[in-house]
DNA sequence: CGCATTTTGACAACGGTTCTCATTCGCGAG
DNA sequence: CTCGCGAATGAGAACCGTTGTCAAAATGCG
């Protein structure tokens, strides 16, 4: 399942790049017109598609942000993130004890294989305590 | 903030008798096909502000499947979801611990008004171990 | 180099969700 | 009970992110 036939192109790598250039969390099309802004003339297809392989390979983090999926270059190790609802400033989370927890929650039902996503969003503290809902 | 003037109309309340007579998660279309399919005349614009209404006041649960947002009536404690991969069976899932984890940690960062979104998938032990990838 | 196969890019098509807006309905006031 | 205001509805268009189509270009192996 992981000897997928992959030829390496430019367009690959550049979205790549790209995604590694970008701060945070990015949308396929806002990816697309950073590139395209960047001089790429990568098409938004390829970039949808090259972002789908990257997420497949391990190499970027795909999460769902309000209806749109938002990708990342993804360090290594397995972790969350703690997002703000205000800014989208991000703090990634490790924790070890959730991991095991999860895999235990799923084992006793017996459920194998199991993922998980876990989202934590909130109000960071730049934000005024008075301004919002 | 819990105060939200709110009429109480049939159209609502078919909405939200037909999730409660759903057996898992449904779509705001599916759900409206059903009801539609039941005699009632609810459109699907209706279905889906109803289905927003329902989740902001507790009623329902919504979880994002394959783009799609699916709905679910929903008992009035906190809790998360164990779902198949294969069959959508889902199990309801409470831990406390879990819930002061991610308090804690919003906390730790400085970040307030802390919600979390936690999803296991797995399979489930009613599918053989060899037949899929 | 030559060929089989994968990938690309432009754009159409798709599907779910939201918006628009005139009409209807709920419900408290008189 | 009737009136009236504003929320709720419904039909369909509009939106928007995403995926499919397909001919042309690129890749990489022999």
């Amino acid at each position: 399942m992981t000897d997928v036939r992959r030829r390496s192109t430019k367009q690959r790598e550049a979205v790549r790049d790209a995604l590694d250039a970008a701060d945070g969390f990015v949308s396929a099309q806002s990816l697309h017109a950073a590139m395209r802004d960047g001089g790429s003339t990568v098409g938004l297809a390829t970039v949808y598609r090259a972002l789908a392989t990257l997420e497949t390979d391990g190499v970027a983090d795909a999460v769902q942000h309000d209806g749109e999926t938002v990708y990342r270059a993804c360090t290594p190790t397995h972790h969350h993130h703690l997002i703000c609802r205000e800014c989208g400033r991000t703090i990634e989370l490790e924790a070890d004890r959730i991991e095991a927890w999860t895999q235990q929650v799923a084992a006793d039902h017996g459920y194998r294989d199991a993922r998980h996503t876990i989202e934590i969003t909130g109000i960071c503290d730049r934000h005024a305590p008075g301004g919002d809902a």
